[in-house]
DNA sequence: GTTCCTTTACGATACGGTATAGTAATTATA
DNA sequence: TATAATTACTATACCGTATCGTAAAGGAAC
């Protein structure tokens, strides 16, 4: 390794290094990444990408490795919830958001990149579950116990079910290859609400 | 395109191909797509591991697209169910039928394979859905529409997103990581089945 | 403050070694 | 004799490294 996405050291003499150029590299990386595939995207046209060239990215980064690694550990975990106090309600929103971000260009082919490397290139799946796959579920997670404290939920309901559920059905109907509705969100958090909470309490205000 | 997977036809003179190899050839290719994805799979390696050389397969599939896409469409699509007459029981039986065929070496691996070549060889995706998802959720489909046939579900019950929900799931999980409990088949469709049937019927005896 | 020296960053280019997709040219076999 | 299969080959791409020259910064001597 090499001292990568480091703070540019401002001691010590010398040509100081462009921290526009680690930008750009990383960039170009993660789009490749994600459109590519691990295995063609290829240094030549990440440098090529990002304005340089080959060795100025093997100042960074030793290896391909350590730069796709370096390029994934760039993606942001999830966004804090802006809670309402209604627990379908926050479900929602994170599903909402979640949805963007996966049917961008992309934001699902990631997933088959990292997917199709857990052999050759294990370090890829094994960062992405530590940076985006357990902040969301996490986040979902939270929600749900907090419903539970608060007795909305009837007793032994299936947390661990539910947080797959909620995630998981974007990822079958991806795969379906239609279009997603944009009350995806909706149906999916009405449907699996239905299984936890507990029958006949209130009958959800989500109406509309 | 070359005849491929055509009975070898017994007409004409000359030697006469060996059927054997066509089989070899496609295992090795769909082994190789599953374990190491499109690109890593490599004719040579095919060839070798079929116990023939390259020329060989170039005279059945004009091309490596051409072999890759005749190997996915070995898969089969998903066996009949044995209709028990239970709707939970039945989903339990395809989903445990599902939780085999993902969780053994490589089955989900095939799925980040076609996925990551979405723009590269978008044939490969496309024939997969055909083959393999679009089956795998009707058998899910016709159960649900059969118990809502027999008034088993509540009014308006949401079966696009159930059968979702029932799939996604493992997709979810497998992305965790985490190794997946044996019971995971029963508890999702337990809390499934919650959101979808009428409340409070008959309580249901999958109790054990 | 100006001038030089040192140090680091960068561009351009090339190269070694390897891997891979396809394609003749050739031999074996029914 | 017509076809299958094998051995060689071409062309290309890619990773990682090396070389040469230049740009940009700090430090020291004057």
């Amino acid at each position: 390794m090499i001292p990568s996405s480091e703070t540019v050291g401002s001691t010590g003499p010398g040509r100081p290094r462009d921290p526009g150029v680690n930008r750009a590299i990383l960039k170009a990386a993660l789009r490749q990444l994600a459109e590519d595939g691990y295995s063609r995207m290829s240094m030549d046209a990440v440098a090529s990408e990002a304005g340089v060239t080959k060795p100025t990215v093997y100042r960074r980064w030793s290896s391909k490795a350590d730069l796709a690694t370096a390029a994934l550990a760039e993606l942001q975990g999830a966004e804090p919830i802006p809670s309402t106090g209604s627990a379908p309600s926050d479900l929602k929103t994170i599903l909402a958001a979640l949805q963007k971000t996966l049917f961008r260009p992309n934001g699902m082919a990631i997933i088959g990149a990292v997917m199709v490397e857990e052999r050759h290139t294990p370090e890829l799946i094994t960062l992405f579950r530590e940076r985006v796959v357990h902040p969301r579920r996490l986040l979902l997670r939270e929600v749900l116990e907090s419903a539970e404290a608060e007795g909305a939920l009837r007793a032994g309901a299936d947390l661990d079910a539910a947080v797959n559920m909620l995630i998981g059905s974007f990822y079958a109907h991806y795969l379906t290859g239609d279009k997603m509705p944009r009350t995806w969100a909706r149906r999916i958090v009405d449907t699996v609400w239905k299984g936890i909470a507990k029958p006949g309490r209130h009958r959800r205000a989500t109406r509309r």
